[in-house]
DNA sequence: TATTGTTATACTCTATAACTATA
DNA sequence: TATAGTTATAGAGTATAACAATA
């Protein structure tokens, strides 16, 4: 009998595991903050500061600190934006390409591998169900968020 | 369709919403660590702070620190051990005691909600699924433990 | 000798506010 | 005047190492 709390349980578990496995296995100087940047700038290309900001929801103040770590470990570069001189596009230099290939790679055989065996049309349901879930609690979240103005 | 990367992609967003709502939903004085150490202080009553070290999987130190917070707010109270004087017993105060009943609550609640209007068929078959991600998520967490010792 | 908790020190992530350079 | 990024400052979570009191 699977009640609604177990469901949930199961997914704050799943929660605690993902991130855990993915703090471990983090190559030397990156951590999670930064691979979280890492992450926007694979998926997105050059992006300048505020972007991030925006992108990771965090003060651009924080943003400066995160890329100057990066920058030190050698994962990304400050390069001037061509048409506003204000601005600093965020790159990532072929190490940092490399690793997030890599990174890839592993986040794709790790999907594989948690529900490999199950039959496609529990698949289908089962992603199905997620999405319900998902945005039923984007629902939650939001209306905390108008109730706090 | 519903690919293997997605359904993982799906699981990482319910895990951030968790998160943030919870984030979103505490009361004065608490933050998502401290939580923590409450909830499981509500879970298994007064505690040391060895195991509640243990528990939270985070050093003793840090458990000093969380627990000097929570008197601050009086939260928790800090007790001698009866039979061991080097040990201290963290137990909930009246305060806190109201405080994570009306979260387990509050829970409860969002636990329903997620789910509801599933069919109890479909709702077994979620929480199978689940399970089977999660022991897999542990096997995985796990293999990496053991590969750096 | 081993364990419990604390002091000392340090790093990371995070925020707000004030400032500089540019738009 | 508004925007992009930085300096200054501060709080929270985390860790290791050294130490006191007790077992």
């Amino acid at each position: 009998m699977a009640t609604p709390e177990q469901i949930f349980d199961r997914l704050i578990e799943i929660a605690l595991l993902i991130e855990d496995d993915l703090a471990r296995s983090l190559p030397d100087g990156l951590t999670v903050a930064r691979t979280h940047l890492l992450w926007v700038l694979h998926q997105s290309g050059p992006t300048t500061q505020q972007s991030l900001a925006t992108a990771l929801q965090v003060s651009p103040r924080n943003v400066t600190g995160l890329v100057d770590a990066l920058e030190a470990s050698r994962f990304v570069e400050r390069r001037p934006h061509p048409g506003d001189r204000r601005a600093t596009l965020v790159t990532l230099t072929e190490s940092g390409v490399r690793t997030m290939d890599a990174m890839e790679r592993d986040r794709r055989d790790s999907a594989a591998e948690l529900v490999a065996g199950l039959e496609s049309d529990r698949l289908e349901q089962l992603g199905h169900d997620l999405d319900l879930v998902a945005a039923r609690l984007q629902k939650l979240v939001e209306a905390q968020i108008r109730v706090v103005p």
